[in-house]
DNA sequence: CAAGCTATCTTGACAGTGTCAAAATAGAAT
DNA sequence: ATTCTATTTTGACACTGTCAAGATAGCTTG
């Protein structure tokens, strides 16, 4: 029941989100087919389909794997400055949310795109983990407006809804191909937390 | 050869664009198929492929509408509010920039979507007309820039880039579903602004 | 160990997609 | 009236997601 190791397959559903991680990450979403992928992993067309009710399912499990990525990502990242400024400490997470969505491009699509949040149906889970995501984002922005960055007479709500959007959007900007100067990346990153945050007095 | 009126359709070329956004505004871009547009505008299936080399081709072709239908909306706003501030000016237009984003959603898409941008390939014509768009964009910012809206010591091309990337966020994160409560638009849009310029002294 | 049961996987099928090639037709040009 | 070209159609191909029915593998019970 718990190592399943000498099933059919093995473990197939971790194979399948695998693989079509893969598959997405050289090219994109639209690159993916349910039978090509069932074709690499060697399997049936729709032996999948025992593992995920959906394409959509599918990739769901891939933007909740995102998620985790992104956690691990980010968790790790303030520990190394324990004396950073707090404009200092916001800018580095700025850049390391966009490097993030830099490097894993169509996952990023996936965790924050129209295929899942529109098209499709976002499952449960994915719904949860997000959630919680966005929530410890409003929780910084709320210790960011008692250390000043931010202003406290806006709703800390507003203040992260709206930075967020602007990160974003920068990312997706880049991600869709629209600004296609890569270097450009961190600098326009940059002006962005400059404009963002307040005047230091 | 100008009037095409009496030739097998009329002029099909207008009739598939202009369906084919009907279409689009009903069910989303991934509603659209050749197919079926042809269909409804009772043509055979590959009637469609003399006017349009391609699907995306089509689609640039809608995005291209779009482009058109943003400046007209754009265009007619300043001219209203004569007296403005450069700052109220500036919320107007973002708030005008975001309804019109809302109101037009898979055309906004398209215009700024990976469909076009990244999955496909964009029409010359449609490279040129959102060009010209945005260097418009970046002319006025820099306009604002010498009425401290900006900083002035920041190239205006990083402001442009910066606040114009805020602003597509905020419109994908309504219209890919990911902010779902319609009612906290222009909230966050005024607050976008308010932390994007620059205070007033 | 044998029988039954369930999780897993396969084969067959269907409706739908974009688009190419070749044929047919309508309208303009000669 | 004939030729030429712009337009439209029919047929075909390879591909997609996914449902229904059958086969099989492995665990669970007697």
């Amino acid at each position: 029941m718990k190592d399943k190791k000498s099933y059919h397959h093995g473990d197939l559903r971790k194979t399948l989100v695998d693989t079509a991680t893969d598959i997405i990450r050289g090219g994109g979403v639209e690159s993916l087919s349910m039978r090509k992928l069932a074709d690499q992993v060697s399997v049936s067309r729709t032996a999948p389909y025992h593992h995920f009710k959906d394409k959509n399912a599918l990739l769901c499990a891939i933007a909740e794997q995102g998620f985790l990525l992104q956690d691990l990502t980010v968790k790790q990242m303030p520990a190394d400055y324990p004396d950073f400024s707090a404009a200092a400490l916001f800018e580095h997470y700025v850049l390391t949310y966009i490097r993030f969505a830099n490097e894993h491009p169509e996952t990023y699509d996936l965790m924050f795109g129209r295929e899942i949040w529109k098209t499709g149906k976002p499952t449960e889970s994915l719904k949860t983990i997000s959630k919680s995501s966005f929530r410890r984002w409003v929780e910084w922005i709320a210790q960011l407006q008692q250390q000043d960055l931010f202003d406290r007479n806006e709703p800390a709500l507003r203040i992260a809804q709206a930075s967020w959007a602007a990160l974003h959007g920068l990312c997706r900007l880049f991600n869709d191909g629209i600004y296609v100067n890569r270097d450009d990346l961190e600098a326009i990153a940059k002006t962005t937390v400059k404009m963002l945050i307040q005047p230091k007095k």
